[in-house]
DNA sequence: GGTCGATGTGACCGTTTGGTCAGGTATTCT
DNA sequence: AGAATACCTGACCAAACGGTCACATCGACC
């Protein structure tokens, strides 16, 4: 945790350092990053650091709370459509959520990417709870609830569709943000909202209807395998 | 490229170099990884180690191509059941062979994770091309000839769709190997193929439903938007 | 045995790393 | 004015880094 001198410190000088290490995070994992580069970014002396941080690692985890903050900020500023949502409705949120973040804080998106893969890497075992740990766990729970309202098929391995929403939800905000070209800069710039625009919306509605339909033409489901 | 004293080194002693770089490569990205713990590892000097490779980024291609290449070998390693694939049990293979590779060579896969992870990060285009680079270039050709042979529904955004399965082939590899569990340690063993445990391939079936039929109960595709 | 080219070696180099600390400065209180 | 407190600073440290090179060792050929 940050030192009380640090959150002491005037606004601007704050920023500023915050700002050197989310540069630093968004090129590089925790593990390469350097102290060097975040104070000459910063334009502080060393010693200074040292009286702010316990160490680098300390200042990673301030900035991965400052991500998920932000985080949560863009999903809240989605408009609510409805006061209860649809499955995939909320499903369709969560992915907008993803995107419309890539595209406002593409430096805190490549942090919480980085995290993401370097947390996933060993056994992904949270060794508090003893469970999976990651976005899987909430979508865990989006697809039991899903399943009770009869809308996502009762055959569905529950555990292992969470864990493919959650790499689905880390990998496709990338490819849907440079898809979107120029657009992106607009709605980087606020002047174009994700909701708003039909195009963007149409993508939506082909990646949720694929994940809601699936690929095949004529699915061949085994129904009578999963009735056994 | 590795000098021509390296190619000739007696096959032990090139092994040895080679599995000391696996695992630190396995372990850290081309950034972190070092060369005097591959050199320690290996039992050799470190003046060896510069007659052998111009620097560690050359040693590091040189282990991606062993990496490429025993992933070929695990893809033809699966049995054919069929000279001619249907479109989505040709998807499935290549679903298997991920998972196969994850089980039998946990480091190679690592290390192929890290190369992903990686080259995707920047712009993720090939210089030379303009295409977009990865794995999905291979989805994509699968997608279109599977529209062409009626397999794929016509409504699919092939590109999107293409990264999807791209992300979710480069994914989903270690979730199931650690979700098999004790039996991955027999297939590892080579005591049981993948292809001939019911309880695994019921892992797959489901999998490949999700992936065919999607998660929903009852898809509401909306046919009109995509037929005009 | 002697020569020669190829290969192996680790001390050494300059640089960068994370981290420290004695000393300077700025502000506030008495 | 003087004391006290808080903060800032960059020279400095040991360790690790990638990379070099003069020299040792080896095997093959004459």
């Amino acid at each position: 945790m940050p030192t009380e001198t640090f959150r002491n410190l005037p606004e601007s000088k704050r920023l500023q350092i915050e700002h050197a290490a989310i540069t630093e995070f968004a090129a590089k994992p925790l593990q390469s990053a350097s102290v060097n580069a975040i104070v000459s970014q910063a334009g502080i002396a060393k010693g200074s650091f040292y009286q702010y941080f316990e160490n680098i690692a300390d200042l990673h985890s301030h900035i991965l709370t400052i991500v998920s903050k932000k985080k949560l900020e863009v999903i809240n500023s989605l408009p609510l459509d409805n006061a209860n949502l649809d499955t995939f409705r909320y499903l369709r949120r969560v992915l907008q959520a993803a995107v419309e973040f890539q595209i406002r804080y593409p430096e805190l998106a490549s942090i919480e990417r980085f995290e993401r893969f370097y947390s996933d890497q060993p056994g992904s075992i949270d060794p508090e709870t003893g469970e999976r740990v990651g976005g899987d766990r909430r979508f865990h729970a989006f697809l039991t609830q899903g399943i009770l309202h009869d809308d996502i098929a009762t055959w569905v391995d529950v555990d292992m569709a969470a864990f493919m929403l959650g790499i689905v939800e880390g990998g496709i905000a990338p490819y849907l943000a440079e898809r979107l070209g120029e657009r992106a800069s607009q709605i980087a710039a606020g002047e174009l909202s994700i909701v708003d625009d039909s195009p963007i919306q149409d993508l939506f509605d082909n990646l949720m209807d694929i994940l809601e339909a699936g690929l095949a033409r004529d699915p061949q489901i085994r129904k009578d395998f999963y009735s056994k």
